[in-house]
DNA sequence: TTTCATATTGGGAACGTTCCCAAAAGAATT
DNA sequence: AATTCTTTTGGGAACGTTCCCAATATGAAA
């Protein structure tokens, strides 16, 4: 009932040439067919309803045109736009893009690894969990990693400063008067983030002579569950008011839910405590009071992934590449001017 | 410098057997191996670091075990949700699933349209923004259709029933002595939406014998900007204190961000204004006050319609299949009772 | 031991393109 | 008209698998 397999050369036949003139045809790489021939080969690929396959091409060019972008969680803003902003640069380009969500998991990394693995995708670009760099070298094709890896030496990264993204929320805390800062971040993934977050806290606080509290570092997951657990932990800190008056937030999905979880409790954000996000995704002036958080050049991200693994596709290799952009603060109206007579 | 082509028989000649026997080895389909040579081939795999090339293996067997679910927007939950659960049936069947996000362009939805000719995908499970059914026939291979379309007649659909949802909503509003209820959706896509939220809305009010005001119904597009265009145009129109007490939105983004603007002009939702959602993504329970919301089965939508594609891609065929769902309620806090006495 | 059934192996022919190179056909130059 | 150059065409040979079928090895039954 449906298409019997037409190939090229169903369509070679009908017009009365080659398979090879078809194949000139079709492909879009140039070769010199005259006008009368070519109007009779779209004559015959019209009519006999002809569909070029490209599996059957991939196989002789080695060449699939399509990009592979695996990132945590498809849902998030933050990764939804940098994916958006790599889709449409690599599409400029004649590339399809393919997202793969792994939601966190390590099982479903491995299938998006396996699945790139197979020679279907020209290109890959991943924020990964596990920081597993040989087995991105293992891939065969052109990877770029988003993120800050520093341990991924010989790999093109693009990504954000976190600490210097984490040292512009501190610095904001401190010059409205803040100076019991707490900072609630994650394990998942890279313990670097942690590390660096918490170095940047470390390092802001001894700047400026602040006593370090370690119980005002709180691990929490980077979602709304990890939120609510925040919100939860802080609340049966022993004398919380007296001890913190300020809370950065590893993500603005952590910040977000604290702060709807914090009014649910009678703490008002932004009153009884400031609090701080980052990223900077569009639910964050939405909330109530709207978040101050730190912008991530989420756009600029995914352009300049896109653009890099463009060029290594195109063959042009070289040192591998790192990039690391700053990160803006964003004032919003969750953080209290404390400097100002209440 | 890297991996030069190890193919098949590179293996083979390693191992001392047959392309035929590796093969056996490497695809799964159980061609009988004596566990001798099947030792040998695996320690020549693993020797050679060889990999399937599956765009060959797809070129012979017709199969990618690769589909493509293509939805309109990545970053919203409701869809996001629907993504993972199709994700999660299909994976458990071998198949892994590629995500393509239209951003409610045509131009993109027609390039994976064309990604999907071009034989790269077992099937498909689409939302499409244009509803050209001609097109989903010709895709060539299955596909399931997600939402409510009455006007596919031959396609496989899997969706919430819209004028049941938009129902109890209402009638909810109702129960509680609402009495003027604004109705906001979208006339983005197909306006089959527009009609049957409008419908249902329209024979609520009948049935009630409550006067239909058509001012009362306002056509945005169903984001946060049109969450915003909602409600300065509510607010702009003459009286609405007087015309207006209960406002139901064709999703839950409106809603939360009408929630959240009203908010800004000093309305108070829930109190000044009762406002009910749709889908019940998670955000809808983090907004102040709390969305009373209709839920949509977002896991049972999707994990529907991964069978149903599973089932057609083994070659099941028959008569086309129209899952329906109904839609539940959902109560938080953006609902005032008015019966009570203030 | 012979005979038959069964399990395992191997060799070519697909699958539908593109690539390479040579041949043919035109166009331009002498 | 002969020569050279350029454009257009066609015919295999890949690409790396799987499939089909025949051939061989293995084991059980007679």
């Amino acid at each position: 009932m449906k298409d019997t397999k037409i190939s090229i050369l169903e369509v070679a036949r009908l017009a009365g040439v080659s398979k090879s003139t078809v194949s000139r045809v079709i492909s879009d790489r140039g070769g010199s067919v005259s006008p009368k021939t070519l109007e009779r080969v779209n004559r015959a690929i019209e009519q006999l309803g002809y569909r070029r396959n490209s599996i059957a091409a991939g196989l002789r060019t080695r060449k699939s045109y399509m990009v592979l972008v695996m990132i945590p969680d498809v849902a998030n803003p933050f990764w939804s736009e940098i994916a958006k902003a790599i889709q449409d640069q690599l599409e400029l380009a004649g590339y399809s893009v393919v997202l793969g969500s792994t939601y966190w998991s390590e099982e479903r990394e491995s299938r998006y690894y396996e699945l790139a693995r197979m020679s279907r995708f020209d290109g890959v670009i991943l924020n990964s969990v596990t920081d597993n760099i040989e087995r991105i070298k293992n891939l065969g094709v052109p990877a770029v990693l988003i993120g800050e890896r520093t341990a991924a030496q010989n790999i093109d990264t693009v990504g954000t400063d976190t600490m210097q993204a984490a040292r512009v929320g501190l610095e904001y805390l401190y010059s409205l008067g803040h100076r019991k800062i707490a900072l609630a971040t994650s394990e998942h993934g890279s313990e670097r983030y942690l590390s660096l977050r918490a170095r940047a806290h470390r390092e802001s606080l001894h700047e400026k002579a602040l006593p370090f509290d370690p119980e005002l570092v709180f691990s929490v997951t980077l979602n709304e569950e990890g939120g609510r657990t925040l919100v939860h932990e802080f609340l049966t800190m022993h004398d919380w008011r007296g001890r913190a008056d300020g809370l950065l937030c590893g993500n603005d999905i952590l910040a977000i839910t604290a702060i709807n979880e914090f009014r649910k409790f009678g703490v008002i954000p932004g009153i009884d405590l400031s609090i701080v996000g980052m990223d900077d995704i569009p639910a964050a002036s939405q909330t109530y009071p709207p978040l101050t958080t730190v912008r991530k050049p989420k756009e600029r991200i995914g352009r300049i992934a896109a653009e890099l693994l463009l060029r290594r596709m195109q063959g042009i290799f070289g040192a591998p590449e790192k990039h690391l952009f700053s990160a803006e603060l964003i004032i919003r109206d969750s953080v209290r001017d404390k400097r100002k007579t209440t």
